[in-house]
DNA sequence: CTGATGCTGAAGCATAAGCTGAAGTATCAA
DNA sequence: TTGATACTTCAGCTTATGCTTCAGCATCAG
């Protein structure tokens, strides 16, 4: 098990990204990996309360991390990102696609509404 | 107020996309407007269930709905589901633009891990 | 060794989510 | 009017979330 994982599930992926803190967090690892303490800084919350975040991301996939000495790095996963990015898409398209295939749906429903 | 809402949140949009059911009832809604009886057909719950599922997707403005009659038809607002993919995006390429800032980070760390 | 640092874990608690069942309100059909 | 249909609303229950505090427990610096 050295280079690919279970397929990452959208429900934790999104349940992560549902949160601003969290979502904080991984703005934060955009710019680059960081310590805990260093995600916890710009946060209005206890340590603790980062470490379950946390916990919420790397269950999700999103983020990873490693202990060296006391200081555990965290790194983005933007694989499992893309998942997310993916579903969403497909959907789009798929609703685009079927808008066409419907013609206008909204003027055969009601021709002059005031909406 | 007839052609431009206010920015949708981000934690509503991805707490909606965060369930199964919920997104189970968005990719019926792919395949064009549905009532609620419609969206509920498939799902292992009560329609109450599911008219609370709803409520969170019009929460998070992902889907908007009109009564007609007694039956109440849903439709997919790919405006919004568009907002969360470009958050998605965003971070992303943003990150992989500081991978490649910063080169092979993990490399430089652990130059021959067995992982 | 001693203390500071960086996390870790367990309680505990308040609020939010997800669900059910029962009762209620508008249609629409006959 | 009677009855079915299509929701709608609400009380109530169970579990999950998000947070705090406090008590550990390994580093690392001196």
């Amino acid at each position: 098990m050295l280079q690919h994982q279970p397929p990452p599930a959208l429900d934790p992926i999104f349940h992560a990204l549902a949160d601003p803190a969290r979502r904080g967090m991984l703005e934060r690892l955009t710019r680059g990996p960081a310590s805990v303490s260093q995600l916890a800084e710009p946060l209005p919350m206890s340590l603790s309360a980062v470490v379950q975040h946390l916990a919420v991301l790397e269950a999700s996939g999103l983020v990873t991390s490693r202990k060296v000495g006391r200081v555990r790095t965290c790194t983005l996963d933007t694989t499992v990102l893309s998942q997310a990015e993916k579903w969403i898409n497909a959907r789009r398209i798929a609703w685009e696609r079927a808008f066409d295939r419907l013609g206008v749906y909204l003027a055969e429903t009601k021709p002059a509404d005031e909406a």
